[in-house]
RNA sequence: GGGCGGUUAGCUCAGCUGGCUAGAGCAUUUGGUUUACACCCAAAGGGUCGGGGGUUCGAAUCCCUCACCGCCCACCA
């Protein structure tokens, strides 16, 4: 224990740095696979390895970090493992663009093998960043079991479900609609395209009749996909275009002609009813194109600029320069019949955030259908269970209306696809390694989806396909933590995947965390520059502080609106805490001892001493029990609100009396002192690491060889049973402290500086409570800073002056003032009071004489009434008798 | 178009399966150098619970409906 003194005020920087090394080299963090032992495990959303800390991360891992102390402070064997992702596209972008703007080199120009080691180097350099962030939140990840998406084991994992779904026909490869970043220059998968709405225009013109007899008119959004078209559809039952069936239009600008054929896909109702086809460039053309056998042109280049099927004058523009020459060139053709401003949506690409191209093209792709039968099955029959349980909703509609997953990018950084191509046989071969038959064999140059090893993290971190002991203790794994945008891309595919190669779900619960917002409600981005920094926040008001904040406002289910200055909350709550120890400390007599109670007599303790030990027993219940039904900012409130409300404000107060008088009641005050803030102190480690772990050791209730993360979490079923401590008796402390409060009311009424002592007057209800108000008057004396206080059941004499008075539970409280009452302000302050408790008693009296009321409602309810008529018109005669005593 | 969430004090939010006079923090006002803490203490003011309807002895809470805000999915040639 130290023997300095303790600041005046927490300093979190010092404390924190100063644990985190000792937690980790003494290996606390680490679960070993543990036969007979209960397991707890957690996998981390592996964040990106470019990545830097922001708040999500924060909140996601600050719960993920209260389920595994708690756990493991519940003597269960825990590991949380962590690890990161290798963002294909995103780190790939994220490197490219810093060779650019060092280098001014390009990664065409330094090509494919050489461009990969600069990835790697670049994540050995940089990769850790978040890591060590994650570190100073104070997330006690099973840091030995790090693992990375690209690891060898992981890409073994990764070859190993290719290679079998391909065997199974669950993966194929083929030419279909995909969505196409132009600037990424990949396929993307359909979670991978944002919809924006955005201001465009409805361009109207015509496509002549190549029979000279008029033309149709055409609505498009997107005139330069014109070179593409290969029909014009109308609706088989329009009437105004019946007679054009069949016939063919000039395609204008180009010297093609293209029929005009019916397909319900024509929406008459829609622009001018007639529209053109695009088979290779719009999803639902497409469709169109299959049903009549219409030829595909593809017009693009994968860049966005158009190729030479666009004809001379357009190839090379890119897609918004040609719509611009279109545009022009239909008007001088005098083709163009009207321009709408119109609001649609448009399809942008996540990382490239440019407007995403539909096109037709060869790619991997992965049959969901049947893999998700078995884990919406592990939902449906709540073997796996989603906290706020509403999200299941969400998922159950996607994974009903689950279609092939496009598994291919054209990038370079990511699990290059184990297919090999025979050029001169057309074979393909699809295996772990490289194929040894003979012939000339190239590997596809396509990497698959970040996603696709994401999706094995649960038991690819745990050695998946080794049979190890991690996975057989570990495994499945109890809870994850993770945010509802990626329920899709990562949760609902973590679940298949767990079903089909593990044959068992891969975690049990599924906490979906809030999404943070700035004060304005607006997403955190760093463009809008409202995405604050937590390690700035960790320098200014410490990590826990942080973590505590985060939670405190973080409300189940609804969005956080976050701001820096919130985390005061958090800091004022850890510097309360560490003045009550502080408190503590300056009384002297620290022992290892009195934190358990031990060689306390417990049938001597004071009813304050009694009530404050049933506070923390309370607590820990709710604690405990908040934590289970993942309420994490209940749990928390609970423990703000005890500590300082009860401990704090109401008990430490009053046990001054008692340390001051010192002797025999000094030892069991700071005995009990000790008991309450040791069981603070475990109920708080998993939310606040280190203060908590500070102080148990600056108090003295840990050698320097152990750790808080060690000791026995308190629950209801360690309380400790506290003799003669029954409902009535919490009733009276409590009354107690509120004559205390109505007393420094009083004084607070009647410009009396609280320093000033004052004597009071209080008349009891009855025996029990004049009994007891005796038994505690050097308490109540203490708390109301009184000169003298007299106790009876006889009102104030109000010939002996004037004394207003506050009326509470246990009875009136008197401030006899003499002469500086004005007697007509307390007839009318009382008068006041007699109206309002009239009225309450009016409607009390019209509820319990309410026949329905009488017959129908629950007996309890009744009787709860009946008292509080009672109460109210007790209260009533003691105001009256007040009112009496002045007049 | 379909789904989900939200609307409670100036602000941010509690209020569980309906049941005492609807709570907390911040902010505001007032007072305070009481031997833990001004990152503090004491006290005060402030809400017809988004509108309307219904069920009920009783509705912030359940149902219907409308409005507004936000998110997701589908579609918009």
């Amino acid at each position: 224990m130290s023997t300095t003194e303790m600041p005046k005020a927490y300093e979190a920087a010092d404390v924190e740095k100063k644990w985190y090394p000792i937690w980790e080299s003494r290996g606390y963090f680490h679960g070993k696979p543990t036969e007979g032992k209960e397991h707890y495990s957690v996998v981390i959303p592996p964040p990106n390895v470019t990545g830097v800390l922001h708040l999500g991360h924060v909140l996601n891992n600050t719960l993920q970090d209260i389920l595994v102390r708690r756990h493991r402070m519940l003597g269960h064997e825990v590991s949380w493992f962590p690890g990161t992702d290798h963002a294909g596209l995103a780190t790939e972008r994220k490197v490219e663009r810093v060779m650019l703007e060092k280098e001014n080199v390009t990664r065409e120009q330094l090509g494919r093998e050489a461009f990969i080691n600069r990835v790697w180097e670049w994540k050995n350099e940089y990769g850790g960043t978040i890591i060590q962030q994650l570190r100073r939140l104070g997330t006690s990840c099973d840091w030995e079991r790090e693992r990375f998406t690209m690891d060898e084991g992981l890409s073994h994992a990764v070859r190993k479900v290719f290679v079998e779904l391909y065997n199974k026909g669950v993966i194929y490869r083929g030419s279909r609609m995909i969505n196409w970043c132009p600037v990424s220059k990949t396929a993307l998968s359909d979670e991978e395209v944002i919809y924006k709405e955005i201001n465009g225009k409805f361009y109207h013109y015509q496509y002549p009749l190549s029979d000279g007899s008029g033309a149709l008119v055409i609505a498009t959004t997107r005139p330069e996909t014109m070179f593409g078209d290969t029909a014009v559809a109308v609706h088989p039952d329009d009437e105004r275009y019946q007679h054009m069936i069949g016939k063919t239009v000039d395609l204008p600008l180009t010297d093609r002609k293209i029929p005009i054929i019916a397909d319900f896909h024509a929406d008459p109702t829609k622009g001018t009813g007639c529209v053109k086809i695009t088979p290779a460039h719009d999803p639902n053309d497409y469709e169109v194109g299959q049903r009549h056998n219409l030829p595909m042109i593809n017009i693009m280049n994968p860049d966005g600029t158009m190729n030479s099927r666009s004809g001379v004058d357009y190839q090379g523009l890119d897609r918004f320069e040609c719509r611009k020459k279109v545009i022009a060139d239909l008007e001088k053709a005098g083709l163009m019949v009207k321009i709408e401003d119109i609001v649609h949506s448009v399809g942008y690409s996540e990382r490239g955030d440019v407007p995403i191209e539909t096109l037709v093209s060869e790619q991997w792709f992965a049959r969901m259908n049947e893999l998700a039968k078995p884990a919406m099955e592990a939902v449906r029959d709540g073997k796996i269970k989603f906290y706020p349980e509403r999200w299941t909703k969400t998922y159950f509609h996607w994974m009903e209306n689950i279609k092939d997953w496009c598994i291919s990018r054209q990038v370079w950084w990511g699990h290059r696809i184990p297919a090999w191509y025979n050029d001169e046989t057309g074979e393909i071969y699809v295996g772990m390694d490289a194929p040894e038959k003979n012939g000339t064999w190239r590997q596809e140059e396509d990497v698959l989806d970040t996603w696709f090893s994401s999706w094995l993290w649960p038991f690819s971190v745990m050695g998946w396909p080794e049979k190890t002991s991690e996975l057989k203790m570990f495994y499945p794994t109890t809870d994850l933590v993770t945010g509802p945008d990626i329920i899709f891309f990562w949760v609902a595919r973590m679940i298949m995947a767990g079903c089909e190669f593990m044959d068992e779900i891969p975690f049990r619960n599924v906490y979906f965390t809030s999404i943070i917002r700035d004060e304005q409600g607006r997403k955190l981005s760093k463009s809008l520059g409202n995405s604050p920094d937590p390690i700035d926040v960790i320098n200014t008001y410490g990590a826990d502080a942080l973590r505590f904040s985060i939670i405190y406002i973080a409300p189940t289910g609804i969005d956080i609106r976050y701001s820096n200055e919130k985390c005061e909350l958090g800091r004022n709550f850890a510097n309360k805490l560490w003045n009550a120890c502080r408190f503590r400390r300056l009384q002297g007599n620290t022992s290892l001892a009195f934190r358990d109670l031990n060689g306390i007599a417990l049938n001597k303790l004071t009813p304050d001493e009694k009530w404050i030990i049933q506070r923390i027993n309370w607590m820990a219940a709710e604690v405990n029990q908040m934590l289970d039904e993942y309420r994490f900012d209940h749990a928390v409130h609970c423990i703000y609100d005890v500590v300082w409300g009860d401990f704090c404000d109401l008990f430490i107060e009053s046990s001054k009396v008692r340390l001051r008088n010192g002797g025999e009641n000094k030892e069991q005050a700071l005995a009990v002192l000790d008991f309450a803030i040791w069981r603070i102190l475990l109920l708080l480690h998993p939310f606040m690491p280190y203060i908590t772990e500070e102080l148990a050791h600056q108090m003295g209730f840990l050698n320097d060889d152990e750790s808080i993360m060690k000791a026995e979490y308190p629950t209801a079923c360690n309380a400790v049973e506290i003799p003669d401590t029954d409902e009535q008796l919490m009733r009276l402390v409590r009354g107690k402290f509120e004559i205390a409060a109505a007393g420094r009311n009083l004084k607070a009424s009647y410009d009396i500086p609280n320093g000033k002592k004052a004597d009071y007057h209080i008349k009891a209800v009855n025996p029990e409570a004049a009994e007891f108000l005796k038994s505690e008057t050097d308490s109540l004396t203490f708390l109301v800073n009184a000169g003298n206080i007299t106790i009876s059941l006889d009102g104030w004499d109000a010939s002996a002056g004037v004394a207003p008075s506050v009326m509470a539970e246990l009875g009136t409280i008197y401030l006899p003032l003499k002469d500086l009452v004005d007697v007509n302000n307390e007839l009318k302050k009382l008068t006041d009071q007699k109206k309002q408790l009239q009225g309450w008693i009016k409607g009390s009296e019209a509820k319990l004489s309410n026949q329905g009321f009488l017959a129908k409602a629950p007996e309890n309810v009744i009787n709860e009434a009946k008292e509080h008529l009672d109460g109210l018109k007790l209260k009533l005669a003691r105001t009256e008798e007040l009112i009496a005593s002045l007049g």
